[in-house]
DNA sequence: AGCGTTGTCGTCAGCGATGACGTTATCGTT
DNA sequence: AACGATAACGTCATCGCTGACGACAACGCT
């Protein structure tokens, strides 16, 4: 039903060939003839079908960006950076959202290259070097957020100081003498979970105070998952005076329970969270947390993607995103 | 470089075209090759190409999700409810961000489509069926929310009582005895921004209140923009008591602009916001809002364009959604 | 024995485009 | 006048897969 080549070359009296020549802008062309093409495409309302140029240039100009939560406010603004940067590029991006199963995130990345997509961008909850290998080809270069796979020709890192974060939170709450630091993690597996429970422990060591398995708790990493953390586990420990949660969209439900719980932010329990998005400035109280450059991510994420497009077989070192302690209220 | 299905035949001794029935499950074969075929499949890793075969087929089981801003949490709840459906009928979907710009709209769906996906679901900004049926084929079903586009084979829609929504808060407002009204109103020419502004309008008429042109103000539809309109309507005319926003972020940049020009929220400005997404509700003073069940919107759009892929051809009645006003702090 | 049926495959063309290579006319050069 | 270079096209095979159709053996039935 579409519209071809075929057609638009009948049109104009030409050969497809001179059509695609005319498309691509490539080869020599005579003026006359480009103009009669260019008049039979506008006639015709031809678009050239990517799925078929694809099948045989194996290049769509398009990039994927997989995710687990669209509705995480840090995951949007990473996207942001990674969207304006490619679009500068002249890539389409399609993103795919997991919802944080892990079967749904390699069915995402199986999904987008199977398209033929030239590369992705992938926040990975679950991902290993394994099955990106498994899935990708050595030619689709891959880039990883947050993640500490060795990087290696066609996989692209950017990392960021999630362990000194964490570190720099705690530290900062036992230093105002807090001893029962408790902690909502998010899930179990994910790479940054398990860094940021480093940097917890960490924090506490430095300030010579014991680790304490119990007081580590691992929820979801929405608000309602922070509520339900909180009181579960201040229920259990109610000697905890202080909370570093995973991301702040848990922290701002540790906040609604200890309302709830008739627990005062900061004086009965203070909390810290973590990406400080836009919205932790904004609630009551406001959120001490640590940022991220979460834009930066995405652009940097990015550029590199575009990069290992441009020159395949190159194998670039990681990028390290810093990060740093904003104290606002709630701690 | 990928497996094709040539190597796998070759492997297992059989017809490309047998290699096909079998991933396809289709025809008569008898186990033994089918094992056959499986074995050399699972030897090679073989996956079959989408793209080829969306040439053939014209179908991909994916479909597109475009909206204006990835980091919008009105948009995001509603991909929710898109992704979750979409995914228990066994769709791909993939999104795209045009970040408001009209020319990325039309590209977005131009891209999608040309990538053979089957139908998508747009949150429109300045589509319009002229320019939908330019690109869309009549076998390429649309499914428009919060549109006021007439429904017809191929296109579907699902809208919001948005004039409604507008009309109860702004009543909520001049009941409690505000006069001077300020409306904060997003772009200029998306529909739903049109129709906010006439229930708006319906709201003040319903109360004797003149409309003035001079106190809506086209901003953005961010946080920001909510910050930098309150700031200038408020200098302009001080008179303003009370301010309906086009959303909650704009109202939160409200409260925010409020707060650092010592007005109090809302003893000396009441602000109403729309939407009613999560953090309106966190926010301090939390924010009294119209809800608008944003899951069962995409839920909604969802399921249409799935029957309509399944059902072409056939043409549906629009399906509208009702609202609610939500009282809290903020008014 | 002859014939239709059924189960299992194979052949061939074509989806819409592009890359590699071939062809033709024209023109400048020695 | 003969020849190579160049501009401006066209031909053909191919990308990986599927639909339409055909072939052939085994079987049952009259």
């Amino acid at each position: 039903m579409p519209v071809t080549m075929r057609e638009v070359a009948l049109q104009a009296g030409v050969s497809i060939k001179t059509v695609s020549r005319v498309v691509n802008d490539q080869g020599e062309i005579s003026d006359l003839t480009r103009e009669r093409v260019l008049i039979a495409i506008d006639n015709l309302g031809y678009r050239p079908s990517k799925v078929a140029r694809a099948l045989v240039t194996r290049r769509t100009d398009t990039i994927g960006l997989i995710f687990g939560d669209i509705a995480n406010p840090y995951l949007s603004e990473v996207s942001l950076g990674v969207l304006d940067t490619a679009a500068n590029e002249k890539f389409e991006v399609f993103i795919c959202n997991t919802g944080g199963i892990p079967e749904s995130e390699k069915r995402a990345l199986t999904s987008l290259l199977d398209h033929n997509i030239d590369g992705a961008i992938i926040f990975p909850l679950y991902a290993n070097r394994i099955w990106i290998q498994e899935i990708a080809q050595p030619d689709q270069p891959i880039v990883l957020m947050n993640c500490d796979i060795v990087p290696r020709p066609g996989l692209g890192l950017i990392a960021t100081e999630m362990r000194k974060g964490a570190r720099l939170a705690v530290d900062y709450l036992a230093k105002k003498g807090h001893r029962n630091i408790g902690m909502l993690a998010g899930e179990v597996a994910p790479k940054n979970v398990i860094q940021r429970v480093q940097g917890y422990r960490d924090g506490l060591e430095l300030n010579g105070i014991k680790y304490r398995d119990e007081l580590v708790l691992n929820v979801g990493t929405v608000i309602e998952s922070g509520k339900i953390g909180t009181q579960q586990l201040l229920a259990q420990h109610p000697e905890i005076s202080a909370l570093f949660c995973y991301n702040d969209l848990i922290a701002m439900g540790a906040i609604e329970a200890c309302k709830k719980l008739g627990r005062r932010v900061p004086d009965d329990c203070a909390i810290v969270g973590f990406d400080n998005i836009r919205f932790s400035s904004l609630v009551s109280p406001a959120i001490t947390t640590v940022h991220v450059d979460k834009y930066e991510i995405g652009r940097q994420a990015s550029n590199r993607l575009v990069d290992m497009l441009r020159n395949p077989g190159a194998i670039y070192p990681p990028i390290i995103v810093d990060v740093e302690l904003i104290i606002r209220e709630s701690a």
